[in-house]
DNA sequence: CCGACGCTTCGGCCGGCGCCGAAGCGTCCG
DNA sequence: CGGACGCTTCGGCGCCGGCCGAAGCGTCGG
């Protein structure tokens, strides 16, 4: 049946030192424990411990590779939950000046999840939109199929995936939608692959707008 | 920006108290909070103080009506992360035998959220299928809409919503599908309206099939 | 083999928070 | 107006869980 223990979903997700590892994750790779602590801010055998419960609780997996032992989120309906969970919760103050300069990285340009979101996404997702590649329901013009396919975008086989093919998701930083889903996902990493983007650090969720990609987004009548 | 407090909305929703009474919001209807009290199975005090952390965490908003204040989930947004958590949570072990009809009765049928689950929400989400009521990618055919005009459901509002109009939902003690989204509701609604299904007590998601309502369900060669 | 390395397990410390009863405040009714 | 009622605030108690360092286990490299 449908009633399942979210106290204790909520209470996996609810520690600091466990949403840092998740949030860390929510990039789409695998972290390593050993890169997990850092990020968390504990010490290994306290991030070991955090791991072993979310593991237990089905929010990430892990894969043995040598002495490494690499976790990752289980899979998308996690994701989609700490996507949900993200847009409800309440926004965190920037701690410090130095910061800031961080903040206004990703406010310009970051992955949310695994599609683009901050400026560059709200910007992309309106261009689709205008210049009629997407209808106003999501769904692929035949124009935008021909557009997309010349950026690497295998339309159709996100169209096959299990997840939802292409949705607004509102951005935390502009209060409008950037596009999410499965189409999202592919866009994202066809304009990474093209070197549009280039990610700022390994373990950042920030990315930066390239020459190349200003040009190719430009061309679409898209303004950033 | 996106960036959001994930640890706070997470440790708001792990602990078992408040938990319980947001699954119990999670029916849709506005509770007191002596009510709320009663379904955490806590004191007024402490309802009352977990009540008040959920209202500054933006989960629940309150009314004040005469000497009562009546409680409810924020918005949509709010329902749908806990919704999309609890399909991450864990199955949660039946604790007693005293339960073990409680968790019959909710297995036959009950709301999730605020669409039709459990036996004969799979059931109807099979025939709507089966009668081609729907189509593979979940829109209304023309009979369809007939059909559901006839139970008395409004498809367009439903379709008017900015919420998604239909999809399936995984039911947890079937392991199939079950309808979701804005359409699942307003057949939900149409459905205990015409006294098809009645609420089996004021503050439970369980549902009675009537005989009215399998007369009905039957006529579109729904089996329950 | 033996040491370096990555990770997990164990023992023990400590702070935060969930709990209750009592008291305070506002609302409805006779 | 006084009492009943619903709800919140306050003070104090007890326990769960996050934290660390030390020790144990498996893997890689010389």
């Amino acid at each position: 049946m449908h009633d399942t223990d979210l106290a204790a979903a909520g209470a996996l997700i609810g520690d600091p030192s466990r949403a840092r590892m998740l949030d860390a994750l929510m990039g789409g790779r695998a972290l390593a424990a050993g890169e997990l602590a850092r990020v968390a801010g504990v010490g290994r055998s306290t991030a070991s411990e955090h791991l072993a419960r979310l593991l237990d609780g089905g929010l990430v997996e892990v894969v043995a590779q040598g002495r490494h032992r690499y976790y990752r989120i289980a899979g998308p309906d996690v994701g989609a939950a700490l996507e949900a969970l993200s847009h409800v919760a309440p926004p965190r103050p920037v701690a410090s000046l130095r910061q800031s300069g961080h903040a206004r990285a990703l406010g310009h340009a970051r992955t949310c999840y695994d599609h683009l979101a901050g400026v560059c996404g709200v910007a992309l997702h309106d261009a689709l939109l205008a210049g009629d590649w997407l209808t106003p329901a999501y769904d692929v013009t035949p124009a935008g199929a021909a557009g997309l396919g010349s950026w690497g975008v295998d339309v159709e086989a996100a169209r096959a995936q299990r997840r939802a093919f292409a949705r607004p998701c509102l951005d935390w930083t502009e209060r409008r939608p950037h596009l999410a889903g499965a189409l999202a996902a592919a866009i994202t990493g066809s304009l990474v692959e093209r070197a549009w983007f280039v990610r700022r650090a390994a373990d950042s969720r920030a990315l930066r707008l390239t020459d190349a990609g200003r040009a190719g987004l430009e061309a679409l009548g898209c303004v950033v």
